[in-house]
DNA sequence: CTACAAATAGTCAATTTGACTATATTTTTT
DNA sequence: AAAAAATATAGTCAAATTGACTATTTGTAG
């Protein structure tokens, strides 16, 4: 640590940005918003605000999402800080980029946003983002691509039920490849844990699947005895 | 992101901390240096500072990472950026922290710093660091042992051409387990990963291994045929 | 020339993988 | 009511990988 610890800051500001991935079935989505004002009114962009004097910077990724979503509960982890000088025009922005992953039957989109505001778009599908936005996404969906084969994150796109073909399709869509079916299941499975719900899944035109839910404390028991997820 | 593009900021400072993560055969070490002035003199600390404005936040992690071990190519990478409101005391200082991985031998300690003012440290035998020092290193360690085991970044801390028993050892030290000799040999040395030097290794008193070096090319294009580096 | 130290090579059962085939249970169609 | 369609679930089997070892080789040191 430098000697001068008194001098002002050489930053303008530190902000926080946020990718906020949802799964729906079909593709990877991530939530974007629309600018209503300032230097790149009427684009896209990842939801993002600035850091508080009086909060961690955890603290403010977690308020931003509860604002957008209205949910506080939600899987948010840090992604890392983007500081490049010519990130942002003007003005020198230090941006920390978040990750949240979002079941989105289980929240109200937009406390304080208009539905032409927000909206869902496939992460494959996204307009041109202003300032590194589109290098935030790019290395987001390496993070998630990667974490998502090493930790048991990704039920948390899921509902709190779910059949083991959900899980399948949500893999196959970040880890954009094909999975054997049989296989894929065996493997999951033998990992003991899921905890199975003893229930179907409703209203589907053929065999009914069965439901299972994914239990944290499970997990970190198993973790204590040696398992080590891996897909 | 909000709409007021020209708030002063409400963070003071912006820092970088370095963990420097080095090898020599008996654990794995990390690089403090010995505070001169300031909140925290005579403790020992990470190496640090402040962002410049008209540097990348790369940038400025290369050129503290240059200023004390004098060399400018040496494996350095983003760990994440830490920043709770207490974290440091009076002033609203965000730290983004990095960490490195250097070879002892190929380097030059301390430009501008007296022996005394910096110092490798068994990372199990780290002293009370100020600030949130600590909980940092704690963070490095935990992201290199997960790394090290999906990514052939391991390589850095070694001389350029080492034999395979050093890379157990090293190994073994981060990872804080022991490893089956004759399984971790055939593990390694089929992924075709590593070049054969041609060359033993001199001055030990028993047979010579041969040495080996890893080639970042090679792995690249096994890479690229879907190799996946796992240990 | 013998003891030693560590490198390197090889064995083998158990487990895990990858690529499949087969069967079961529903709903929709005819 | 039977057949067709769709998808869940179960099972097979050879190949590859792992984990726990033993055996051999090649060098140094006394």
């Amino acid at each position: 640590m430098p000697s001068d610890l008194f001098s002002s800051s050489v930053i303008d500001a530190v902000s926080i940005d946020c990718l906020i991935f949802g799964f729906r079935g079909s593709g990877l989505d991530i939530l974007l918003i629309k600018h209503g004002e300032g230097i790149s009114k009427g684009k896209w962009a990842l939801p993002g605000g600035w850091i508080q004097y009086n909060e961690d910077v955890d603290e403010a990724a977690g308020r931003l999402l509860k604002s957008l979503t209205g949910v506080s509960n939600i899987y948010l982890e840090q992604l890392r800080a983007f500081g490049d000088v010519s990130r942002y025009p003007e003005k020198r922005v230090i941006t920390i980029a978040y990750y949240a992953l979002v079941n989105t039957d289980h929240y109200a989109l937009s406390a304080g946003f208009t539905a032409s505001d927000v909206q869902w778009f496939n992460v494959h599908e996204v307009p041109k983002l202003p300032y590194d936005h589109n290098r935030i996404l790019d290395f987001g969906l390496r993070q998630l691509k990667h974490k998502v084969r090493h930790e048991p994150i990704g039920f948390n796109l899921l509902p709190k039920k779910f059949t083991l073909h959900q899980i399948q399709q949500l893999y196959e869509a970040i880890l954009e490849m094909q999975l054997d079916k049989p296989n894929f299941r065996r493997k999951l499975l033998n990992m003991n844990l899921l905890v199975p719900c003893h229930e179907k899944q409703k209203d589907v035109s053929h065999r009914a699947a069965s439901l299972y839910r994914f239990d944290k404390k499970i997990y970190d028991q198993l973790t204590e005895k040696g398992l080590s997820f891996e897909l």
